[in-house]
RNA sequence: GGCGGCGUGACCGAGUGGCUUAGGUAGCGGCCUGCAAAGCCGCGUACACGGGUUCGAUUCCCGUCGCCGCCU
């Protein structure tokens, strides 16, 4: 396999510090792979075909929409065939009245990547929600939840008060958000009171890139090829009948949950179903929040210095041979050579 | 042809003789450890054009152009 040969030949120096020189050299254990890049770039298109030619690769998704049972047009997800036909983890563990939560999704995409090296097999991780990818990749230790702490802060409507709190409590913290966001400095203060350990404690936080038994890829198209994904797939899913399942989402008693209606295209569906809008305008407001979507995926992923990106002018299909070659580099325990100009690096 | 009104940054839309020049939307940039497809922060120097009045005009006056309405 020359792919494999020319990681092991040529790139071994570039291999990131996982250890210092003191400690004992870890157990061999498989480098699985995360394949990230924001909404609509043909990731999980990708990542299928991937997995259909290298036959070691369960697929885990890292999504936070489609854990929700019954939310299938909308989010994306793959259909029972291709599931059939390649495991995917991690789609349909909830129910959309329930609340999942990053903790949850962090425990089970952990037992899902244990079952899979169990099995002798990898992982190819497979993405947008950042900080739920984080949370796997990196292993944060993510604090519990304290409903009796968090119920006394919300009677304080003034955030900047409570932001003065956390100085006072864990200014490292408090260092970290700005004094407006409500939802962080609650959560903040919700864990160092509930738990009597500054929330800090919980880790450096998410500016810091441990190195990680992820190899980390990323897809990346130009942003108006992005752009035209979006519009064209909403498109296709309003074909495919997005508004019959928004429709019976709605009519199911039990509903759905705060964080499961806010999903894109479910949200502004469900209001134009509630005949706040018509359906034109809830397409294009969908459409608009979409595109921010994607540019905060950018921002979030473009700052993470691990992740190996493969760009395609238009079609991400084209990618598929580079990350064969990841995928092949990383079953080896290294990072595959820069596509191009690193070749030249490794005679 | 006459009379009246309007002309504000990508768009919508307030407003004022000078006090750094509203607000909103979109856009752009950034942030993030239990709602994350969420939340939060930052960025716009515009007043159609030409002249005049004034210490000073986007705001007042005159003209030009454009748009709208009404009239003959």
């Amino acid at each position: 396999m020359p792919t494999a040969e020319r990681a092991n030949t040529c790139v071994r120096g570039y291999r990131p510090s996982a250890m210092s020189p003191g400690t004992p050299e870890p157990p061999p254990r498989p480098r699985h792979v995360a394949l990230v890049g924001t909404t609509a770039v043909g990731k999980s298109a990708l990542a299928l075909a991937a997995a259909r030619q290298a036959r070691d690769i369960e697929i885990v998704s890292v999504d936070s929409m489609q854990v929700y049972r019954g939310m299938d047009i909308g989010t994306a997800k793959p259909t029972p065939g291709e599931r059939a036909e390649v495991p995917h983890h991690l789609i349909d563990v909830a129910d959309p009245w329930e609340d999942f939560t990053l903790a949850w999704f962090a425990r089970a995409a952990r037992e899902a990547v244990a079952d899979i090296e169990a099995r002798g097999r990898r992982a190819l991780l497979v993405g947008g929600t950042g900080l739920y990818l984080r949370a796997v990749i990196d292993d944060l230790d993510v604090p519990g939840r304290y409903p009796e702490a968090r119920e006394a802060l919300e009677q304080d409507p003034d955030t900047v008060a409570l932001h003065g709190r956390l100085v006072d409590l864990d200014p490292v913290a408090a260092a970290r958000m700005e004094p407006t966001n409500r939802r962080r400095i609650v959560r903040a203060l919700e864990v160092t009171v509930g738990s009597g350990r500054p929330f800090s404690s919980f880790g450096p936080g998410l500016d810091v890139y441990p190195a990680s038994r992820f190899h980390l890829v990323g897809v990346g198209l130009p942003h108006e090829v992005v752009i035209a994904r979006i519009e064209a797939r909403y498109r296709q899913q309003m074909a495919d009948g997005f508004l019959d399942e928004v429709r019976r989402l709605v009519a199911d008693p039990q509903g759905l949950s705060r964080t499961a209606r806010q999903a894109l295209g479910y949200r502004e569906l469900i209001a134009h179903l509630d005949g706040e809008t018509s359906l034109d305008e809830a397409l294009e407001l969908a459409i608009r929040r979409t595109r921010r979507f994607a540019r905060r995926q950018r921002s979030w992923f473009g700052r993470d210095p691990r992740i190996r990106w493969l760009e395609a002018p238009d079609d991400p299909r084209t990618l598929l041979p580079a990350l064969l070659d990841e995928l092949a580099a990383a079953d080896a325990g290294n990072p595959a050579p820069e596509p191009d100009g690193g070749r030249a690096d490794c005679r």
